[in-house]
DNA sequence: TATGAATGAGCATTCATTCAT
DNA sequence: TATGAATGAATGCTCATTCAT
């Protein structure tokens, strides 16, 4: 009886990084066996097939943000700026790896219009996004301009994930982030 | 002159299509082929490899841009607004494609840590796209100012593309430029 | 442990043959994965390349011969006729392919100047080689003088091999190996 | 009316330059296109195939040989060491080529026991360079004497061609010459 | 669960050759 | 004669996946 050598979520976490870093085409599952230490064959014990795993890495982020982010931003005791600080930060640690941009944007170009079942928990997650930036946005704003303002907000956030890339610059993205707080800030 | 099927152009314009629906790694030689008639063999004689390929439809992007879209935004006679409006309709055309969203953020996204040669063609294509924003941005705006809206513009463009074609919805994109519009008209 | 159809060494067995009538460019991977039994793609799964396929056939040769053959040039208590005898009969079953040639000659007309790899090895082999007819000529001659003949010999065994070949007659390469072993005869 | 811009013996010259040095199976129709300054198609007005053109070559090389070097063999008011000297050298500067070999050599290993029609010119031309060989032992030897003299000759000299172009070192088969011509002398 | 052998389709690319111009 | 577009088979190699052990 062999040992179990490595769990599920190792196996995501890692798989996470490698697709974040090379895309999900240009990633065999021979990449992704050796990242985590196994043959490929053991890997199909884990995951019936690549498509499968994405999936449950998209929904381990669904899961992961909906416990640990979302709630960042609905403290109602903190200031939006504080709550968009937050916010940022934990939405970065979950979504964004450095210098491979985020999972999200990286496999919505890639996979959006060929794999349906990626696109539902894509949008899925988006959506939650969105609303937690409303949420933050509502204390300054209607409900109606907060929502428009969240919008801008994550495609701005994209846009800057992918100039970081581009120009292999951290402070593109960083500087994003202090502008939303900024924004929250100086408008109040 | 032996049986000519297809010209250089043509070629880069529907693998310019392929490549912005299906994306670089899943985008096979044969499809590419296929869009245009030809054997996958014949494929060579115009392009030597896929790389090359690619790098000519940036090369011929950069090309288009400047010499049809960066003038737009130039129109000095005419009101910021205008310019705007010509050039998002400009840039549009040469670089975004019904539901495969836009070839540069695409290919950014896929292959920017990995071929180097790309990421020349892009950023600078990238920095020619800012500066036309910036020169527009400028009519209403100090340089400094100018220059950040710009990128801010060019960050937020991508990330509606993005979300449209997640959404498979087109009037996010449109609703990103007539916001765009709006914008320096109402500063005026 | 799954339906072994094939060992590493079998492949290597077999793959030399094949290399030694067909020559290295000639033969195809498909050649070698039918020789063996295996499909193309299976048979990467023992070899990663077609040059490191290669490479192991001349290590196999190399390790077969500082085993099996150059031992039989130094059995002291022999006499260097039958010490010759011993060591051309030791070397043509390791090295030498009916209708074939020798794989040593053949892979080193044909790749010596392309595979850098290759020549590493193949110079190794034809030193160990010309060392065993050197300590076989110094019974007779001098080290300086057994070294030259070593040369010679190995020399016009090549030769032979390649005249055996083209005249489809393989008395050629016997009468060599007689001459041979008559010369320290004789000389004696 | 296109100019001619080359000759068949021009092709046939270079053509021999690239097949010595890269193998015949290695060697493309692009390769050998782009030597003489054709276009692939082009070549084709020229040589029917790749076959027929390395047929060609054989051919000019048993012309050149019966016409210019053979004779070398026979001034028989030279003495044997000085028709050794000549004659080798013509042989040379024929059928070796600067670290590609030699093309008989080569095309012998790498296509006798493919192209029935390569094989019959190829014995031929050995019988030819073999009975001249001959006839220059014949000053020294009994005919029959001398005809095995020369089969080893020729054997030798293609193992030390092969000799330097492993070792990349054309002392080699100078030395083998110095060799041969000694070998005439001091047996006088 | 872990292995690694095996599959067969697919990949980017190269080939010798053809042929209309 | 020279071109270069087109072919279609073949190349070395990788892929996601299967499965007996």
């Amino acid at each position: 009886m062999p040992i179990q050598k490595v769990t599920k979520n190792e196996i995501i976490a890692k798989a996470l990084n490698v697709f974040s870093n090379k895309g999900y085409h240009n990633t065999s599952m021979s990449d992704l066996a050796a990242e985590v230490g196994l043959l490929k064959g053991s890997f199909y014990h884990y995951f019936i097939s690549k498509e499968e795993l994405m999936l449950q890495i998209l929904e381990s982020i669904d899961y992961e943000l909906k416990s640990s982010v979302y709630p960042l931003a609905q403290h109602k005791q903190y200031p939006a700026s504080k709550r968009m600080k937050l916010f940022l930060k934990g939405l970065s640690k979950v979504v964004v790896h450095k210098n491979g941009g985020c999972i999200l944007g990286n496999t919505i170009l890639e996979t959006a219009n060929i794999y349906p079942s990626f696109r539902v928990l894509l949008t899925s997650i988006m959506d939650g996004i969105t609303q937690s930036f409303t949420s933050i946005y509502q204390e300054l704003h209607t409900q109606e301009q907060a929502h428009i303002l969240a919008q801008q907000t994550l495609m701005e956030l994209e846009g800057a994930i992918m100039f970081s890339k581009l120009y292999s610059n951290p402070n593109i993205f960083q500087d994003f982030q202090k502008r939303m707080i900024q924004r929250v800030e100086t408008d109040s």
